[in-house]
DNA sequence: ATAGTATTTGACTATTTAGTCAACAACCCT
DNA sequence: AGGGTTGTTGACTAAATAGTCAAATACTAT
């Protein structure tokens, strides 16, 4: 062992920041290393190419993401409360980056799954399949729910993906417009997909 | 005058592909150029600069989309229909592109204002211009179908967004799935956002 | 202390990139 | 027919790009 280094870490967050609020494309393994001052030798010490590394950030984004997830849909909390505190987590989130950014910057996910989609077949593979995650979330919420009779239980799962469609909706157009209308939109929509009158929205808080 | 030529439009109609299959970060002036079979000197002959081509490929593909909308949303077609007439189109447009490239491409506009809405001011203006038109034909459609009684008529507006929002989101869903489900499903869906009840899609088919 | 190992460094290559330019060619109009 | 204008060409530059490598360095475990 030796030589304790904090230049992987540093990478992957810089790598995050930088692809999160330009894009994959316009991001350099010279502008990587630059925020992370980190020499380029050391980055291919620790990572094959750019596109290991961005596979590495997506994996240190969801391991970090997941026990907020895990807090935010908790069986615990009441099924639609869910859906806002998740609401107002991702606009507070949202706020912060477009406070530091300028920009609105949506989903790093999404947009960087969108990009590569066509691209790189295992950075698209890997985002699914983290949407694929969230999609468990949503559903579970959504039946909690129907047996608490807020809202219609008949198929849930396409009630699920249909959130999720718009969630991501919500976070393309949100960049896309550079305004974060959509996202405070989001809780009220998700209650409009639901069917759940938007009452519901303001008991729950 | 002199001199004939068909560089431009194949210039325009080789850059909408290729940026629309792959990326714009990922597309080189060079494969425009290979693809339109013309010469990089012709190529700043007609443009400043990929950029400049990438905002003449904007306003040409928008310009043959226009009619179709013309047509889709018009007025005498019924409110509700013109949704499943919208969805039909675009799954249809989604099904060739997906034959031709092997990919699901999702909604170029999305994809291309999401790559660079955080980059390109001017990029992303257009597009959220264009996508400011789309809500119009929504919003007409919408109340067009509240004044007929097939769905609730408050907060148009409103209803119109969120539709648009979801519309952007299956696009972009789609895209990184490498599925046409989102697609498949567009119509359902709109019609439960709208609150109209599943039956009128068959109704309306 | 020091041996061994993980990390760091900066200089290096080879390729790709956007963009330039001066000479040349084809067409339309008169 | 031929002049003027527009389009074409390919060779050019300069910068940016991903990725390499051998030598140097700093830490840890013994």
């Amino acid at each position: 062992m030796a030589r304790p280094s904090h230049a992987k870490e540093n990478l992957i967050k810089a790598a995050h920041e930088l692809i999160w609020e330009n894009s994959y494309g316009s991001t350099s393994v010279d502008d990587i290393c630059g925020r992370a001052e980190v020499r380029k030798g050391s980055f291919y010490h620790f990572f094959e190419s750019k596109a290991h590394l961005t596979l590495a950030t997506i994996d240190v984004a969801w391991a970090g993401h997941l026990p907020q997830l895990n807090e935010i849909f908790s069986p615990l909390v009441p099924p639609l409360e869910r859906f806002r505190r998740y609401c107002d987590a991702m606009l507070v989130h949202q706020e912060e980056m477009s406070a530091i950014t300028g920009h609105v910057c949506g989903c790093p996910l999404s947009s960087l799954g969108c990009e590569l989609g066509t691209q790189d077949e295992t950075i698209r593979a890997k985002v699914a399949e983290i949407f694929a995650h969230h999609l468990r979330f949503y559903e579970s919420a959504i039946r909690d729910a129907a047996r608490e009779g807020l809202v219609d239980g008949t198929d849930a799962a396409f009630k699920a993906s249909t959130l999720q469609t718009y969630i991501q909706g919500a976070c393309t157009h949100a960049r896309v417009l550079n305004d974060l209308q959509p996202i405070r939109q989001l809780n009220r929509a998700i209650l409009t997909i639901l069917g759940a009158s938007s009452t519901f929205a303001s008991h729950a808080a």
